[in-house]
DNA sequence: CTGGATGCAAACGCTTTGCAAATAG
DNA sequence: CTATTTGCAAAGCGTTTGCATCCAG
């Protein structure tokens, strides 16, 4: 990846008021959510806020190893709190996703925490397949 | 999700002939790859085909379990063959992916499969955070 | 013949970027 | 006063869709 022209508002120790607004929001919140969806309900709370802010302060929020991401099945990016974590079981046909509670991999990523360079924020870990309207979705067509 | 206009092309026996195109393709690759780059490979190797036919191909391959797919961080989907399941540490500033080769997940994941009515087709499991040259970097602007 | 598959180009939607104004320290 | 940060609008770019054509059975 090429340098960037401006320099990155990424590794400081205070909060932009960007930062600060949506981080707050986030912690009110108890899913992932959109860069939309956020630049929403900051508009409805009268927070002034621009779309392209949202999407820069994720950005920096998310290098800072704050917040965290994952692509919904429309190709939309979902932010959470890292400390949110969760894991899904997610539909291919319908896009619906299920949370699941539990997770095998911390062991893993300690491991690799201490045996590399690699500095780990996070991890994502998701199931993909059918649920069980989808599957009898496609059984018909066959 | 709503249902489609076109009946899907997707849980049939037979194969179309893009569908093995786009497979015969993916067999001799070795890593994941996006649609576009698919497209022009096939091109290069003068075989006609539009690049909707490639996306529609692959979502179709993907619905039957064959094709999995993981998002790159720059927002592109790479397809790969559900047989060449790797994992993957990422790194979230230059977006550079190592391959892992574990994999702690398949037990859980046996799980799921007997106990869920969810048809589960694969799995993805990512780690995310800062590679030595990206954390180096960082610091500097701090 | 009939319905699904394909190609092309236009449309879409999320995300990023250029630039000038606002803000922080 | 200088360097960041922010907002807006425009551009970017991967993906999807409309539609006419092609192909398979």
């Amino acid at each position: 990846m090429e340098p960037r022209q401006h320099p990155p508002e990424s590794t400081k120790d205070s909060l932009t008021r960007s930062q600060a607004q949506v981080l707050k929001l986030m912690q009110h919140l108890d899913c992932a959510v959109s860069a939309q969806e956020l630049f929403t309900m900051l508009r409805n709370q009268h927070q002034n806020i621009g779309l392209a802010t949202v999407y820069r302060t994720l950005k920096a929020l998310t290098l800072r190893g704050i917040v965290q991401l994952r692509t919904s099945t429309n190709g939309e990016s979902l932010y959470s709190l890292v400390e949110q974590d969760t894991h899904h079981l997610t539909c291919l046909n319908c896009g619906q996703s299920f949370p699941l509670k539990e997770c095998p991999v911390h062991e893993l990523e300690a491991n690799l925490r201490s045996s590399q360079a690699f500095k780990i924020y996070y991890h994502t870990l998701e199931f993909f397949g059918l649920c069980s309207l989808c599957q009898l979705q496609l059984e018909v067509g066959t």
